[in-house]
DNA sequence: CGTCGATTTGATGCGCGTCAACTTGAGTGG
DNA sequence: CCACTCAAGTTGACGCGCATCAAATCGACG
């Protein structure tokens, strides 16, 4: 399992997985051939560091399969997950030279890559890929919005149940099943990670875990693979009032 | 001090305050005379609700002087401001039929109000708006990118401190000043609109605040009037690296 | 001068962080 | 095939930072 073969990625936009999704989705097919002439793909491994921030980077790209994500780090260490990248989203900023945040893939990853520089030309001169940008980061925005409640005042429990919604919703919705009824997913993340992510220690996390086991919330089979017998038990356990949120 | 006197907000683009900056910054004359034509300027006083979250929202604003902020509640009464609009700022959501979160202002407050479908046509004709839109959402997610890792991992001494420097460096920038050696300015939010932005209780913030007083990072003159010494100082606090953040 | 919201300060408790030991499971090589 | 290894995860003991509950003080305004 060690990588992907890289030719099962299709170079058509035509025919790629995110055509609909991604930053190009309301491109003509003449705007799609403009945008064949700057694209390339690039691959990591699970684990790889994508760009460090600060760096210079001279791209910006879409998470076409895969999954990466976008930390910020203190001088003494501590970390904490602003973005979870899946499939679809957007990486990096038109109009700044170098990398925000830490990128690193969780997953093998492979990104479509657009060079800066023809991009932000593109950008300007053919409206439907800004506007689908701008709805993009506003969808974005809403995301870390919502993320900012979490982290100023959910409890322990509750971040956990909340990034278990998170994930089974997009789960199913990838699957294009209801996220209704019984659930099974894997998590993509280490305990390190969902820590990172939730303002947590990794082992809060896995004590919370263990005790929404311990309370039938959710099934465990390994560390990483979790069956939610009933989704809406676990929504309750989130603290949201609604069954959701706009996380994807 | 009740209210400001509305006629002295002007009502021509030209000489706007916040002209240069806003979502109309790139506008030429002519997009600014469409404008002129579907905009309204609405006032509020110090306390009142823009708009609750969930109401039907028919316009989107720029937020010309005043402060106003944004709020997420929990059912249980848990709050998280997710946002603080200082003038210039935009609210509202192209293409949302509702407000997402609840808008309140924090002091008294003028907006330069759009009717929404008329502006969402504007977008779509003339670019200079959804460029500059663009830019501006962009911006405000690296600030709440920001916050995340304020929310997620700072202590309270480092959020007071990181919130001080904040609104330090703003009132330095509106009065031309660079934010170096001595800043005087006015806190516009009260200790429980600062707990509910820094995911802190009213007491804790309180208290920090005092032990900053204490260890002389800053000085108070009565409850919301805020002298730095040595802006330095009072970054080394933040628990940031560098000198800053891109949040105004 | 009295009132009431805003703020401060104190006492106490708990949730989560910290430190540490142990368990699990996948990979490795003899 | 089976020790060995090592990263990932679990669990326990303990302490601290911040929340909670409560009371006092400040300050603006009638």
């Amino acid at each position: 399992m060690a990588h992907h073969d890289l030719q099962t990625v299709s170079h058509e936009c035509g025919d790629c997985p995110i055509r609909h999704r991604a930053v190009c989705a309301r491109c003509e097919s003449d705007e799609l051939q403009r945008l064949e002439q700057i694209k390339y793909y690039r691959s990591y491994q699970a684990g790889q560091t994508v760009i460090w921030s600060g760096d210079r980077m001279d791209f910006v790209a879409s998470v076409v399969t895969g999954i990466a994500t976008l930390t910020q780090t203190m001088e003494d260490g501590r970390r904490q997950m602003v973005g979870l990248l899946l499939p679809s989203d957007f990486v990096g900023r038109p109009g700044r030279p170098t990398a925000a945040y830490d990128v690193t893939a969780t997953t093998d990853l492979v990104m479509c890559c657009f060079r800066k520089k023809p991009f932000e030309e593109m950008m300007t001169s053919t409206p439907h890929i800004a506007q689908r940008l701008l709805e993009m980061t506003l969808d974005e925005l809403d995301a870390a919005r919502e993320w900012m409640l979490l982290l100023g005042r959910k409890t322990a429990r509750e971040k956990i149940a909340s990034l278990l919604a998170i994930i089974a919703r997009r789960d199913a919705h990838l699957k294009l099943k209801s996220a209704k009824g019984a659930i099974v997913f894997d998590l993509p993340l280490t305990r390190e990670e969902m820590a990172d992510y939730l303002g947590l220690t990794l082992e809060t996390v896995s004590r919370q875990v263990s005790a929404l086991k311990r309370d039938g919330v959710i099934e465990l089979e390994g560390k990483r693979h979790i069956i939610v017998p009933d989704f809406d038990r676990l929504i309750e356990e989130t603290g949201d009032d609604n069954d959701g949120g706009f996380l994807v």
